[in-house]
DNA sequence: TTAAACAGTACCATTCCAGTCCTGATTGAG
DNA sequence: CTCAATCAGGACTGGAATGGTACTGTTTAA
């Protein structure tokens, strides 16, 4: 569990598809038939993307999607956001004052900062890095966990 | 979104609530009034959570819940996994075979590694980080990255 | 023997998600 | 100017998952 949205996982693999030839203009029909994905489903992801602005759309005859950005300027948290809306692992972390138990709740801080530091490590893949020429490297990235000792 | 789900939360608001003494043994009863949580849903937490090692559990009069180890060795990885099962942010790193893309899929290695990132962020988080004493320390976690570099 | 307390299962209502379809607006080409 | 290609936006539906709740059984201490 603890998962990405089926959806949210479609449009990586759409976008990583773009990114391949990323100032290439695809229809969501082309994009659809490259990435196996269904077409409707296909158009459904795009549309979210634009709205989000992470691919750009022109209509009409020979319109279709290309990359707004450089692979490498768009985030997997970006894709992320796009899909499913603000990054949190729980509720009080995006809508304060959702939760009954705010006043006494010990635990909603550290969920918080726990949520940063898991769209940071998301942030840290780009769709250049997800593109399938896959070479290791570690990176070290700073989480914030609560403790008992200096900042 | 990316959440965790309802039971999860309420699981580390009860474990956190234990942890604060975490020699005492609690009714189901008792964590429910102390955590404000309601008591059916308590109790269900709870077994999951026995179930999975992290509480243990004596039945009959008198009995209750406690921690199984000591807070520090409680983990909210630890704690996600016996609420929701293995952490996988796509079907794929769970089940293997599940999805059929699997054989043209570019991205599912990827996925794979920032599963395991998620994972060792929320493994560097313990019962004993969620009391509500926060001190601020910065730790650096080792977070996989696919890049065209080297190992 | 009795009452306290956990174990296991089953159930339901609600919400959410994935997938599809339809209609409308825009644009390039003939 | 007309038509076809293509995206935009919203509505709808079936199914699954979630979250709560309740019921029955088992264990244990007093």
């Amino acid at each position: 569990m603890l998962r990405i949205a089926k959806l949210t996982d479609y449009a990586t693999v759409l976008l990583t598809t773009m990114a391949a030839e990323h100032d290439t203009q695809f229809s969501a029909a082309d994009l659809a038939a490259r990435s196996r994905v269904e077409a409707p489903t296909t158009a459904k992801v795009l549309k979210s993307l634009a709205n989000a602005g992470l691919v750009e759309s022109r209509r009409g005859a020979g319109g279709g999607y290309r990359l707004a950005r450089a692979p490498a300027a768009i985030t997997i948290a970006d894709v992320v956001a796009a899909m499913e809306g603000p990054i949190g692992m729980t509720e009080c972390v995006v809508d304060e004052g959702a939760c009954g138990h705010e006043g006494h709740c010990g635990v909603q801080a550290n969920w918080r900062r726990i949520s940063i530091a898991i769209e940071a490590a998301l942030r840290a893949v780009t769709l250049a890095d997800m593109l399938p020429k896959p070479a290791l490297r570690r990176i070290p990235i700073r989480v914030l966990r609560t403790d008992a000792a200096t900042s």
